[in-house]
DNA sequence: TAAATTCCTGCATAAAAACGCAGAAACCGG
DNA sequence: CCGGTTTCTGCGTTTTTATGCAGGAATTTA
């Protein structure tokens, strides 16, 4: 076989695998391991794959992951977000959690809109902050350093006191036999206060973290009223919310 | 699996949770917890993840902060700053309010120092928030938007529930016949609160601040303990407020 | 304060890469 | 077709890299 044919194959492997190791490609094609990696070095200098020890990747692997603002899969929460604000109407009482997706849906809100946010979340607080007619009432208690909320039974008992018209979940993970779940536990009892005090609950999530599950439970699938995700509403992913009950957007 | 695969994994699943276990990563990849360590301690080198005990935090959400340049007087402010911080000790409860004097306090607060630093002054709590071995309890109501502190009823109750050690007050005017004054009714009273609430109170004031005076008063001179200015305790311009009874530092 | 995790350091091992070399193959101008 | 040259390939040897493991230190948790 030759050269150049050996390295189509290999481009071609890498293209379709996002990876190969040395050792297989060998076995594949049936020459030394020194002829591959002399194969993979001319091709990682053409920059046509990224060689790693013990085989090479394919260049879109490695690149898109770090997006240069800093908060990932931006477009995806933008999309999010839109959706998400289509449901606020002026003179709503808002409760809204922490995450990124929050973020992203706070920094959206039209100028015009004129409501009052209720959030015990750092970040979202900074962003609604900075809007020229939102009124933002801040949930005290102790400050979660992690997740960058206030946490504690002062919190979920201020919570208790509201009744808002719409509660936002930022969710880590949903899926249709965990419903949504969390991994750090007094976020888990702050959300399921906003649960209670809201009359329609609404989780936000990218596709991603659809039909993943983690620790600890928030509330079953019956709980929740509407599913946001960056997909379209029929996008067979989200079928089975649907068919659960759930209003998909 | 490949190393740059592993870590690609890993970036992954800190992006999309905003958090990871290195104990759930080396499960789920299947190596050992070693190799997990490494990775994050290269991925954390190039700035991709912050490593924490334990496990990694997404760099996005981790870096909240308020622009901290343009603060007016800063150098004079940071030696209000150390003679403050001289005043706390290990456990204190501590009550501030908010301000740029404050801030400084804040920033320059030692790594090692132990306390529960209560406050409602969002630039303030972020601060607080930074710091390693703080406690921080912030106190919720409505944002005041101008002010960037919470204000209202609930609040300054909040505020009476507690009994402080220490309150450090950044002061807008301080004058002898007035006591210390300000300009905003909300403030005020909270400011109010948080002097009766504790055992001692500080004001921090830059020297131009002496001798000047606002419309509403937060409390009378017998009322404050410690004034806390950049000019040595022995300059003629702090005199009076010596006669009067008040620690000068 | 004691117990349990988690971290770090150095070391051992195995896998992979680099290097030098030599034989084989291809190329090439007569 | 034929030396001479260049390129390619495979094989040992040496280096480097990746990973796991053991212990003791540090940190967190109860």
């Amino acid at each position: 076989m030759l050269k150049k044919e050996r390295q189509a194959y290999i481009l071609h492997q890498v293209n379709l695998h996002n990876k190969v190791l040395s050792s297989s490609l060998c076995i594949d094609i049936n020459v030394s391991e020194d002829t591959i990696r002399r194969d993979l070095q001319e091709l990682a200098e053409e920059g046509k794959v990224i060689k790693v020890h013990g085989g090479a990747l394919s260049h879109s692997f490695n690149d898109v992951h770090f997006p240069s603002n800093g908060v990932y899969s931006q477009h995806q929460k933008k999309t999010i977000a839109q959706k998400a604000i289509s449901l606020i109407d002026n003179g709503m009482f808002v409760l809204t959690s922490g995450g990124t997706t929050i973020l992203e849906m706070a920094r959206s809100l039209p100028p015009q809109l004129k409501a009052t946010f209720i959030s015990g979340s750092i970040p979202a607080i900074l962003e609604y902050m900075h809007h020229p007619n939102i009124d933002v009432i801040l949930v005290g208690d102790r400050i979660s350093k992690n997740s960058k909320i206030t946490v504690g039974t002062e919190a979920i008992a201020k919570i208790r006191q509201v009744k808002a018209d719409i509660c936002f979940l930022g969710t880590n993970a949903i899926d249709l036999q965990h419903g949504i779940t969390d991994n750090d536990w007094e976020v888990v009892q702050l959300k399921k206060a906003m649960m209670e005090s809201s009359q329609k609950v609404v989780c936000l999530a990218i596709a991603e973290k659809v039909n993943t599950f983690q620790p600890i439970q928030i509330a079953a699938l019956e709980k929740i009223d509407i599913l946001i995700t960056e997909l379209p509403p029929d996008d067979p992913i989200l079928k089975p919310y649907a068919e659960a009950g759930i209003k998909v957007l």
